[in-house]
DNA sequence: TAAAATAATTAGACAAGACTAATTTTATAA
DNA sequence: TTATAAAATTAGTCTTGTCTAATTATTTTA
């Protein structure tokens, strides 16, 4: 299919756009890949010229249908062997992303469907990512952070943003997964700190950015 | 872990190593990968410099005892994988070995073991190839071929030494598997030809270099 | 709106890993 | 044992994908 670097890029690219609405500047990239910018402007006229992208200096960067395809189809792969990884081989979920990271790459035509009819075509990954389906369809991601809650709101965990080993590592010893109940007890003005109560327990304070990285239902 | 073209070269001076008991020359690991022999040499220059191998005019190519060790592993983990693709996603043995060559470089310090379990720890994979145990013990491999054989005998396909699909196509073909049983019925001397009898059916005519790639218990 | 900061881009370099062409070694055969 | 063929090696080139440093655009901000 494509160089790793390639995809690499197309993916991030695809994180990005479903992530906030802004605008993608090659700095966002870069910073997304830890590349250099100029590395990055190089890459940006390599996937224009294959059509997968499409560069405009007002609009930032954007994923042609192509593109959107290819860059959906990684990270249905991607998705797929988290859960392979998870429930088959008995990996926690702190540690899968970066095997699944290299797994998607493996091109073969068939791998993907055979993967998701193994695992019995699961709807979401372990970090609540909902799994592109095999015709492209991607279901809704939930969208609304604990940073969006009101004072006093309850919810369910339904998903993790960031997927990184130190914010799961965090979250299991705050004993937070998939399904946790939280209720927003405070929000510290200062700093946008959060009270939280994590299944009805006794109140933890958590950062902005904590908040930002959990989804809920 | 080393670069993809690390592993591979690695690989390759391993199964020459375990094919032939010959002398391995840059000349016969060009190709083997497909390489031309000036960029073997250069890679020989750089395994040497890491210690994984030792070339000398005189032996040829060797793996070090740490190259063996590496080599043993890429190896194991083509061959579990192998066992996966057929088993739990439901490929034909002549479309495993190109996808297992991509999952074999995934370098996870505990994948393979983990992978070995969730198989119910294999002795061979769908070739009938030994899969290293997790302690670098190598089950001996089958070495006696088809070609082995004196006029009359009969024996049982163990294993196959040509991995690629349109080997094992013509095998399908042939209705030849692991399992089957052979008998040779003459050896024709102007090439080498072996005619045989497949599963006690009627005599069919197959190569010298047929012959070589079948190995038999 | 002019100055300062930030972002984007260009130019040039580099490492890995491949290649071709030319040369040197080694092996084979007359 | 010399001539020929084959193998090994060297030298130099190319591509991919990265980098740094310098330059040009574009935003911010005073």
């Amino acid at each position: 299919m494509y160089t790793l670097s390639e995809e690499n890029y197309l993916k991030s690219i695809y994180r990005l756009a479903q992530q906030n609405g802004f605008k993608i500047t090659p700095t966002a990239i870069a910073e997304a890949l830890g590349n250099n910018p100029a590395s990055v402007v190089d890459m940006i006229r390599k996937l224009t010229e294959k059509q997968l992208i499409a560069y405009d200096k007002k609009k930032g960067v954007e994923l042609t249908p192509q593109g959107l395809k290819d860059a959906v189809l990684i990270v249905r792969r991607h998705r797929l062997w988290e859960v392979f990884l998870l429930e088959k081989l008995g990996y926690h979920w702190d540690e899968i992303h970066d095997i699944a990271e290299e797994l998607e790459h493996i091109s073969d035509a068939t791998l993907a469907d055979r993967l998701d009819k193994f695992l019995g075509f699961p709807e979401y990954d372990p970090h609540g990512d909902p799994i592109p389906k095999a015709n492209g369809k991607v279901p809704k991601p939930y969208s609304v952070t604990l940073t969006d809650l009101k004072t006093g709101d309850t919810c369910r965990v339904a998903a993790v943003r960031d997927t990184s080993s130190p914010f799961l590592q965090y979250l299991q010893r705050l004993d937070i997964g998939i399904g946790t109940n939280i209720q927003l007890l405070e929000k510290i003005p200062f700093d946008n700190s959060l009270v939280i109560s994590i299944s009805g327990r006794e109140s933890t304070t958590v950062s902005q950015k904590f908040g930002e990285n959990i989804l809920v239902d």
